[in-house]
DNA sequence: TACAAACTTAGACCTTGTCTAAATTTGATC
DNA sequence: GATCAAATTTAGACAAGGTCTAAGTTTGTA
């Protein structure tokens, strides 16, 4: 199929790069995630292609977003407040602040977070995960 | 039913002590995952109960650590790393250390962290989970 | 245009956990 | 002890999130 889009061309592109094999599924899922969607779920992700796109199967769509996280260009998530796995287009270094009452997640740059952790020197630490819960006044 | 055992016999008062009417599962299940257990989930207290009393349903388990954890004598965890709820004895404040070879956490106390987060004033901040991931040698 | 490889599909299946209605246990009272 | 309402436990159905599979479709190279 002929993409005339350009910003679809532009993301066919991102996928040859990244070593994905550029199907319309994929370059208007990655279109979504990217330009669009906010931390979105497998579900959110669905939903939106039911809506915009011919067929889509569930399968696919976890398929899809599996190939673009092991590519590089989003980044899957899992949290303890939220029984589902969130897909993000940020993929540098960063921590997440889940806002409680809209139950949706805001990132924090690496830069803004200084940690230390005093470890015996058996421990081998591989990643730190933070995560801060509150609530986003406005 | 009279318990004989004197940890048994602990546990029941502890029990009452915290509100929680001290039924049979509920005092044995509670000394397993209090003296025996290291961050159990549900599956491992539900085969540890198939194995060592009479008839324990699936539900009872369920029910059970959530009693406990309510009553403030364990406390639930979710991990990124792990699908299941863990359950831990300790109640204090504590974060966690998630060995990736043997796929176990390790408790990691409060004193050996200092956090700083920088976020704008409209962020009150509840709560700050913090999982450190890697390989504990030997 | 042909064809093998890659992708997509529908739906079955799995895991973790919750819910429900019926059966059992508990413990306060006689 | 025996009684009885309230609390607990049970088996199994159900739900959510995700994975797997076999068959059908699309892709892209020749």
């Amino acid at each position: 199929m002929r993409i005339e889009n350009q910003r679809l061309q532009d993301i066919e592109t991102m996928l040859v790069e990244h070593g994905v094999r550029p199907t319309i599924h994929r370059i208007h899922i990655a279109q979504y995630v990217l330009d669009e969607a906010d931390h979105p779920t497998a579900d959110d992700v669905l939903a939106w292609a039911n809506q915009n796109l011919p067929k889509v199967s569930r399968a696919t769509v976890y398929n899809t977003l599996r190939e673009l996280s092991q590519a590089g260009l989003i980044r899957e998530f899992r949290f303890p407040q939220v029984s589902k796995t969130v897909y993000d287009k940020n993929t540098e270094h960063h921590f997440h602040f889940f806002d409680q009452a809209s139950e949706s997640f805001l990132d924090i740059n690496a830069e803004s977070v200084k940690v230390d952790i005093q470890l015996p020197p058996s421990f081998k630490v591989n990643s730190v995960d933070i995560l801060v819960s509150g609530n986003r006044s406005n």
